[in-house]
DNA sequence: ATTATCTATAGATCTATAGATAATGC
DNA sequence: ATTATCTATAGATCTATAGATAATGC
């Protein structure tokens, strides 16, 4: 059974399953409507385009990652400087990471589409392009505290990632997005600090984690 | 001007572009011939079809960093047991990098192009797993003689592979190749004995990098 | 009355084949 | 003779619209 209160979210999970597995040009509009079992032109009187469906998804995936990175990002954090801001990069990775590993489908492949790459989904690149800068910052944050490379945060930004594609070749496996966040810290130095900033991380998560996500673009004018 | 001494790598260099560019559900056979200039029915008379082109160049892809990497792991290595182990892993990482970054199209998108997981395609599909095996081995090998964590080898693939994204967002720079391979070193608890693994790393790269690559499935029977 | 579905179809593709014509290599 | 190109087209899509019918909410 396709969940969903309505036939709008049917229609966006049947839209998701496909796309993310055979991609946004090879899924017909029939082949959505037959998933929810509707017509193929009746899914015209929830969209207008088919476009609108991979813009209503790639929004979706986003902005919860995106909330959590501002929270953490903004918060003024309390401690050692050291392990708080190794604490705010592994939040970020684990909670990024989580999402793309534990999300109903690997939505994240959406990013990597061709079709994604259009002038109208320019908004939603952009959010992405925002969240890679705030792994940027807090890169650069930790690397002033301690003797790690420049370059942090875009190797976890870059990391992260990889989950997608490991997701999409079926080697994920529990705790991928936590041995992520690990190696970055690794990669930091902090080895010896581990515990501690696992500690502080999830502390940071319990906070932050559920923020409330405005459903996006619901044209809502 | 297109380069490719014969019509059929014109075609094939046509094809990388679009493929790359705009995906290949989204790339008509038309639009491929358009670019060559020649008549889209033409195409038929050097492939029996599109996905033989797609073919082609998967194989081409892969078949570089593969040989290079079968070479370099087959290779009993010489000097200190530590640098030698760092040294492989490092010059896999490096030339994959390198070929990935380089490369006058971005081909390394065709790996995540939903289509390559067609039943035909499982040939390069199994060739890009072999490569992903390789460096697993690499990374083991290297973790048994140093201090580093288990899943070196599967981080340093992820990595590499993430070049192909970077690309594709256009933030890739003239170094990114060998920081990446830096990177995995300083992950594997190495960074002091970087100038020596690079030495030797490069050594490796001289030594096996210009091997012979067979054209991949000229259906020479 | 409004919202959601349906049937039917226009118009625009797209891949691959058939068969004619031109170019090339002995 | 063989190889490479061309014109023309069959047959199968696919997206989106028009307009009819059914279901739902007051």
């Amino acid at each position: 059974m396709r969940p969903g209160a309505t036939a709008r979210d049917e229609i966006l999970d049947a839209a998701a399953e496909l796309f993310t597995g055979q991609g946004f040009a090879n899924t017909s509009t029939r082949a959505i409507a037959d998933a929810v079992g509707i017509r193929q032109s009746s899914l015209y009187h929830h969209f207008s385009t088919k476009d609108e469906i991979l813009g209503e998804l790639l929004g979706g995936t986003v902005s919860t990652s995106l909330a959590f990175a501002r929270a953490v990002h903004d918060d003024s954090g309390e401690g050692r400087q050291e392990v708080t801001s190794a604490a705010r990069l592994h939040a970020v990775v684990l909670f990024d990471g989580s999402q793309l590993c534990s999300s109903r489908w690997n939505l994240g492949v959406l990013y990597h589409l061709p079709e994604a790459r259009a002038e109208v989904f320019q908004p939603f690149m952009a959010a992405r392009t925002e969240l890679r800068t705030i792994y940027g910052e807090l890169g650069q944050e930790l690397t002033a505290v301690c003797d790690s490379d420049a370059g942090l945060g875009d190797t976890a930004f870059r990391l992260v990632e990889s989950l997608i594609n490991l997701r999409a070749d079926g080697l994920i496996s529990a705790d991928s997005a936590s041995a992520t966040a690990d190696t970055v810290m690794i990669l930091a130095g902090l080895k010896r600090e581990l515990p501690a900033v696992r500690a502080a991380s999830s502390g940071l998560i319990s906070r932050f984690g559920d923020i409330p996500v405005r459903t996006p673009s619901r044209k809502s004018a």
